[in-house]
DNA sequence: TATAATGATACCATATCTGTATCATTTGTC
DNA sequence: GACAAATGATACAGATATGGTATCATTATA
């Protein structure tokens, strides 16, 4: 049981990136020289957080992407959101037919319960609390286009 | 994102049948009857179920499957554990790479200690929480062998 | 106009989930 | 003993999700 799909991960990584140095707008080419992740993927992930309105985006020589919110303000939960798609733990598979509760069972409270206190806790974890000090890096990929 | 897999969901529903009528042995065949599950699956699961010794059984004539721990042992987590591999909700992918504390990371402290309520939480629901009122039940199924 | 960038989109490989299918083995009944 | 009713073991298969590729169009700069 993953809580957090890849694809979550790098675009957190690709925040990070972003949002650390002094750069404005960083590009694709960048980031994957810098960080570990594959081209294509970076690009598709990108691009979601620009549709998001997380990133903007700019074309052309010297384009890339710029942090459009600043990073106190972006959540894990809305990343994990965005990329895995609504955060429900479970819809009770089992009040269909053999929880003998249904209307008033104890065991979906006590899972609603759980689920709750974990949105609560996602929700309180932003981009800033990754950036408070220097990270490391690691060496470089060949530069294949796209 | 899905908490309770299906095969956890057969199990609790063939153990709270099981455990909820008189009945001692219970066939695999009168559960697909009365539950609305596949028949080559519930016999997997079952069989599952027999390895972990959770359920003892009986070959032959009037044979099946009983209980061999009582509903108030067997708990959510142990069968998610079963069906759904060890719990950890994240093994923290940033590590690696994006995050710059590492070693004192506030985030992986936080994911931590989601996972670690999350687990107690489940440890804290039983087989034996599903049996305390009546079920109700469904139509029947053609009866294919195997 | 050539080049460096993103936008859009379709595709593919692998793993996991949700089952199916088959045959062997054991046990009770006649 | 023969037959039938059950489980044991195990291999296979379809659907979906995950992780990743590939291609071409579009835009901007020099
Ligand atoms: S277990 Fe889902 S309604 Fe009771
Ligand atoms: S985010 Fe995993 S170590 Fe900090």
């Amino acid at each position: 049981m993953k809580l957090i799909t890849r694809d979550t991960d790098y675009a957190i990584r690709a925040l990070c990136y972003i949002m650390k140095g002094g750069h404005k707008v960083v590009s694709s080419a960048e980031m994957v020289s810098k960080l570990h992740i594959p081209r294509p993927f970076l690009r598709k992930i990108l691009q979601v957080l620009n549709k998001k309105g997380i990133l903007g985006s700019t074309k052309g020589l010297g384009g890339g992407f710029e942090a459009s919110v600043p990073p106190d303000r972006i959540f894990l939960v809305d990343l994990m959101e965005i990329f895995q798609g609504p955060f429900s733990l479970n819809e009770c598979l089992l009040r269909n037919l053999a929880c003998p509760h249904k209307k008033n069972c104890s065991l979906k409270k006590k899972i609603d319960a759980i689920e709750q206190y974990v949105i609560s806790q996602l929700r309180s974890i932003r981009i800033a609390d990754l950036l408070k000090k220097r990270g490391s890096r690691r060496g470089k990929k060949k530069n294949n286009q796209n």
